[in-house]
DNA sequence: TAAATTTGACCCCA
DNA sequence: TGGGGTCAAATTTA
């Protein structure tokens, strides 16, 4: 009974990793017809290949093949998960249809990359919960936490409905620190808009007038299978005048002091070094956090490499933090090499903020 | 009037 | 069994 339900779970697992490296095939084509960049397209094929190692790995039995997040998949989700898997005359087809969404909703939720970012507003920026990335949420929840002084607003992409981005995040202030808000980002999105963010970001390449700085990467744990852990960021944002602001409006960029003191404060590349996971990371970035909201965005070298940024870069306090400038908007890049200008970007009417 | 937000209820899982 | 996450109806906003 014990080993059917073990043999169960390994099959289960197996499933997962093998949709998992199909999806990353199918976007990696996609990613081949629309000429992304190297680091991404590489990063890709890391993560088919673990899937595909895994997915071998299980059938083999040389692996434990249970990950902290695909151990706790059911037979029943599974089976869920893949509707034609089951016929008429499966009991499993008397669960109504909402169940099935629920199910689905919970094992994507659980097997989905998430990652966490702090970000620091100043208040009176307005942004209270929306602290706008550059992309659009649409808030579908709130929570009081047990502990927590705050509510937690959950959040999804709007283009949920319209075109299954499946992205979400949750979006709580910090206890500590009522200017900090801590967003949990799960989920790559899928929409229009992420790939014209990614053009936007890249274009930054040419541009030089803002000064960017990462300022550091709060947490990381591997959490999710292999590559997608926790990672945060601290974001502040200062020093911009009206002109920039409104440069900057179309992401509603806040505004807020900077604190240089904890310029450097977390290692976290050399972590992620340790633990080979560099290229692991880079999914961080290349999915959402996208945050628009400063002119001042520290980046370890280390993300600046996996960005294939190699110009214009100063040493900043810390020999893991430098500084990028760029001219008319300024983004943790998710996306490595910055190949255009933003001049050449044109937002279509649908995803103007 | 469509889109966004609020909020109580529901479900899953530790 | 309770906390966290999501759904969806009701309400608000643009």
């Amino acid at each position: 009974m014990e080993k059917r339900k073990s043999m169960e779970r390994e099959q289960e697992s197996l499933t997962s990793e093998l949709t998992q490296g199909k999806e990353l095939a199918e976007q990696l084509m996609s990613h081949l017809h629309h000429s992304s960049s190297e680091e991404k397209r590489d990063f890709l094929i890391s993560k088919i290949l673990f899937s595909y190692e895994k997915a071998l790995s299980l059938l083999t039995g040389s692996g434990d093949g249970s990950d902290g997040e695909s151990k706790h998949i059911t037979a029943r989700e599974t089976m869920l998960e893949s509707p034609t898997s089951f016929g008429n005359s499966s009991p499993l087809s008397e669960i109504s249809d909402q169940d099935c969404k629920r199910k689905n909703v919970f094992k994507k939720t659980k097997t989905m990359p998430s990652w966490t970012e702090e970000v620091k507003v100043s208040s009176g920026t307005g942004l209270d919960g929306g602290l706008d990335d550059g992309y659009s949420w649409r808030k579908y929840g709130q929570k009081n936490i047990l502990g927590a002084n705050h509510p937690r607003g959950y959040y999804r992409c709007t283009h949920r409905g319209t075109q299954g981005c499946v992205a979400t995040k949750q979006v709580q202030k910090s206890d500590t620190d009522p200017t900090t808000f801590v967003l949990t980002y799960r989920g790559v999105h899928t929409c229009n808009k992420a790939s014209q963010l990614a053009r936007v970001k890249e274009g930054l390449k040419g541009n030089q007038n803002t000064t960017l700085e990462v300022k550091k990467a709060k947490q990381f744990s591997p959490e999710m299978s292999f590559s997608f852990g926790r990672a945060g960021l601290r974001v502040k944002t200062e020093h911009l005048d009206a002109r920039e602001k409104d440069i900057f409006s179309p992401f509603s960029f806040p505004s807020t002091p900077i604190e240089s003191e904890k310029v450097g404060e977390h290692i976290f590349c050399s972590t992620m070094m340790e633990n080979n996971l560099v290229d692991s990371y880079a999914p961080i970035f290349e999915s959402p956090p996208a945050i628009f909201e400063s002119d001042y965005l520290a980046v370890s070298p280390c993300h600046m490499s996996s960005f294939g940024l190699a110009h214009d870069v100063q040493t900043s306090e810390s020999d893991l933090t430098e500084i990028i400038s760029a001219p008319t908007s300024v983004t943790n890049s998710p996306i490595g090499d910055f190949d255009f200008s933003i001049d050449d970007f044109e937002f279509p009417p649908d995803c103007l903020v």
